[in-house]
DNA sequence: ACAATTTCCTAGCGGTCGTTACAGAAAGAA
DNA sequence: TTCTTTCTGTAACGACCGCTAGGAAATTGT
């Protein structure tokens, strides 16, 4: 690995680039970031952002996994290690209110407020995180449908209406504190959501 | 009143005019909606846009209001009619439902939802809407500290909380509605947020 | 040293942005 | 009619948009 490659060496670190490329889509969304903005933030010439990440939308494709990857990865962790669906979006919703209104990044969640407003030039990018959205929602069922087969959750709930009310809070919360709420107002919402969520039946001892 | 004035008369409606900007900025958000989609859709010329109502930004803002006055009035209305707080909230909700999803006009809240990217010029704008979502929950708050003042809450009820977990629901709600969920998906959400709310005090009757 | 290869910088492409100057058209006033 | 006033359509302004051609610079292979 790591093989030198012939020609004139790279003078950025690429993956350093992704991530400033990251936080400047972060902060101000897809189509309000320009490649003007994106090149002063990740101190680079236009044409060698286009020579290493192809072009705007494709860049933005990689800032969405990237993202995933290194600032969205708390949910897919917290409900793989929390025991049961409530558990797990009860965690997901608690450092939700820590990740979103951190002073070092910005605020919000990537994948809720990037591409909200759009022109028709971008209908496929809105698409793609509508989808990545609409997975988070399904996977949240299907947890839920899963403890409630289990005799965890009782059979009255609705799996669909309960977790499309858990993405509902999550979208919610991303725009408190877009429109500056702190960590602790984020947790105070979270709580108070929580209270919609049935309680776990203990079981027959 | 209706005094003829002197000149060219106007070949436009100026109400309907503002009527299809105020459709067009809901679908599509401030900073998407170029002075040549208002055009189109208002069916004139730019500079008649621009002598009947400033530029973009001062449009923006009448629309704002035009919006709140025929299309957000169903708040007003709720908390007004409704004799507390939890009654309130839980119409709003239940209308909003009906209202962010009808087919017959854009989805969603353009308060919410209009302004939640922008670039730097647009800053005041955003502000704007900003101060509208935060009147409104500050408005919550206040009817719910009377309620608790009342003794209709309990008193361990954190007003501000509770107004904020509200307001993120309705921001949800309105995001639900704009990746495409129904009438009916928005209500079983809005019945689940309910679920948070304290129940009310009957009282020593 | 020299060729081959890859990246970097400058400069500019065509297109769209918000906005406006200008001249013609349509009304009331004299 | 003629003047004044206001609106309308054409056409364009400078600024910015995403994107790229072309040549200089920096490295490896021979």
């Amino acid at each position: 690995m790591a093989t030198r490659t012939r020609g004139r060496p790279r003078s950025f670190d690429r993956e350093t680039a992704l991530e400033q490329a990251t936080r400047a889509f972060w902060e101000h969304g897809y189509e309000a970031t320009s490649i003007a903005d994106l090149t002063a933030a990740m101190g680079i010439g236009a044409p060698s952002l286009y020579a290493a990440f192809g072009d705007k939308r494709t860049l933005f494709e990689e800032v969405v996994a990237y993202y995933i990857e290194h600032y969205g990865s708390f949910i897919r962790r917290a409900m793989a290690e929390e025991p049961t669906a409530r558990s797990g979006v009860h965690r997901v919703l608690r450092e939700a209110a820590v990740e979103y209104a951190r002073a070092d990044l910005p605020t919000g969640c990537l994948v809720v407020s990037a591409v909200t407003n759009y022109q028709e030039s971008a209908h496929e990018v809105a698409e793609g995180l509508r989808a990545v959205r609409h997975g988070n929602v399904r996977a949240v069922e299907a947890r839920v449908a899963a403890d409630v087969a289990a005799g965890v959750l009782p059979a009255s709930v609705d799996a669909g209406a309960l977790a499309r009310y858990t993405g509902a809070v999550i979208q919610g919360m991303s725009q408190q504190a877009r429109d500056g709420a702190s960590s602790a107002e984020l947790a105070a919402v979270a709580e108070l959501a929580m209270g919609a969520w049935p309680a776990e039946l203990t079981g027959p001892a």
